[in-house]
Order: structure tokens, then sequence, then C-alpha cells
DNA sequence: GCATTATTTAAGTATTTACTTATTTTAGTG
DNA sequence: CACTAAAATAAGTAAATACTTAAATAATGC
């Protein structure tokens, strides 16, 4: 799950948050931060081994654009962690119909 | 948001797997690791600080188990991303549907 | 109070990572 | 082909981080 390592950059959600909205050359990409046009093209590579991003070559310029596989690996985990979570309290939530608490046994006599 | 970066690496993610099973106590958690036991506290100590995980105090013993909170930020984050994403996929949808191929000009003479 | 168990905090270190500038690749244009 | 534009790669560095051992804290039992 290299998803998290490579969302875990505040610079590199950003350029996520940006490709959400739509499509956009590296420059242009670069054009929202202050750093140098290196650091973005190294965030980018990051984003791109993590399948969180797509490049589309147009003449000199690189298009990228967002990747649903990254973010469905991200979802995935989640949804995952959250099965066996619910699992659990459901397994919880069994134990406490089956023996209610204690004052409540005087029932049934 | 730094649930990404609590959960980038792969030792924490290990333990909120572990940890959505079921709660567990500091110390059963270590059994699971090949590191130190203050190597395991840092890093529930990150997972706290992120909302990921909860403590519950029992004797000498701290009882983990997973805090909803941290994962609804990422679920949350997911989701607004998804959101802007699907928003200009329907943008383009709608642009094509109104604008549609060349060829089939043809119809309706 | 002293010893035991469970865990955290402190301090130091080695590795990782995000950045920089310089150079190279890739594509288009006069 | 030389020249410009856009981006990637290379190489080096400063800051962040995951680890270690040692010491401190907290709760229980004798």
């Amino acid at each position: 799950m290299v998803t998290f390592t490579a969302l875990a950059d505040p610079k590199r959600r950003r350029i996520v948050e940006l490709l959400a909205t739509g499509e956009m050359a590296a420059g242009d990409i670069h054009k929202h931060f202050r750093v140098s046009g290196p650091a973005i093209s190294q965030h980018l590579k990051v984003l791109r081994n993590a399948h969180l991003v797509r490049v589309r070559v147009d003449a000199q310029r690189r298009v990228y654009s967002l990747d649903p596989k990254g973010l469905d690996e991200l979802e995935e985990w989640l949804m995952a962690i959250r099965k066996f979570w619910s699992g659990r309290l459901d397994a919880l939530e069994r134990a406490l119909r089956a023996e209610p608490p204690p004052e409540s046994k005087k029932r049934k006599p």
C-alpha cells in the first residue's frame, strides 16, 4: 500500500485535490506551489508509482490526471477495516442481547 | 490531515488492522512485532494523535481500540475527491452529449 | 514500603525523504 | 541544424522519522 505513503505529504495531497477538478500539465501544477520544478516532478513520480495519477503526452507537455486505481485501493483498505470492525461490533451487540444486564435477570421466575 | 502520515507506516497500518478485529492491550500488540516495546508505544502515540485509536486504562495495562474519527476523516477526504472528480466527468459527458461526433449529424434529414 | 508488571518518556543515532541546483531528455520551431 | 520550451533525472544536503537502550511513571500485590 504505497498509496498512504504517497498521500502522507501535504503537497502531494494538494496535487491530487487539484487534479480532482480536472487534468493539468506539470507546469500548471507547478504554478500552485512555491517549490522548484524538479520538486514537483519528483512528487508526481511518487503519485504515479502509487497509481494515483496518470500522464498523457501532449507535445512537450505532460498532462496529468487522476488515476482511479489508487483511490480504489485506498477505499478497499478502508472498507476492509470497517468490515472487520463492524463485525466485531455486531458480535458485541449479540453478546449484549444474549446476556442482558444482571438486574433484568429478575424476570421470568 | 495527519491521518495519512499515521497510516504511511506499514507497522502502524498493521496495528489498525489488528485492532479492527477487537481491542487489545499495548503488550499484546507488541507480541505481533519484532521491534522493541518503546517502538510500539511511539507508533501508538502517532495513531492516537491521528484519532485512529483510543486508549482505555485497565489496571497497569492500556487497552487500545479503534477510534472511528480517524477513519471517518479519511473517508471524507476520499469522498470529497471523488465528488469533484465525478463532477468533472459529468461535465465531460454533458459536453459529449451536447456535441455528438461529426458522423452522427447525418441523422434526422 | 518494596518488588513486579505494564507501559511511556527521554536521548541519541541511522535511515529516509523532500528539497535544492545542475544537467539531460523530449518535442516543436525558425 | 540550432534554439527554445517543458519536463525529467542526477547528485548532493538538511530535516524528518523510526529505531535503539536507559530511565521514569503508574498500578498492583506482598
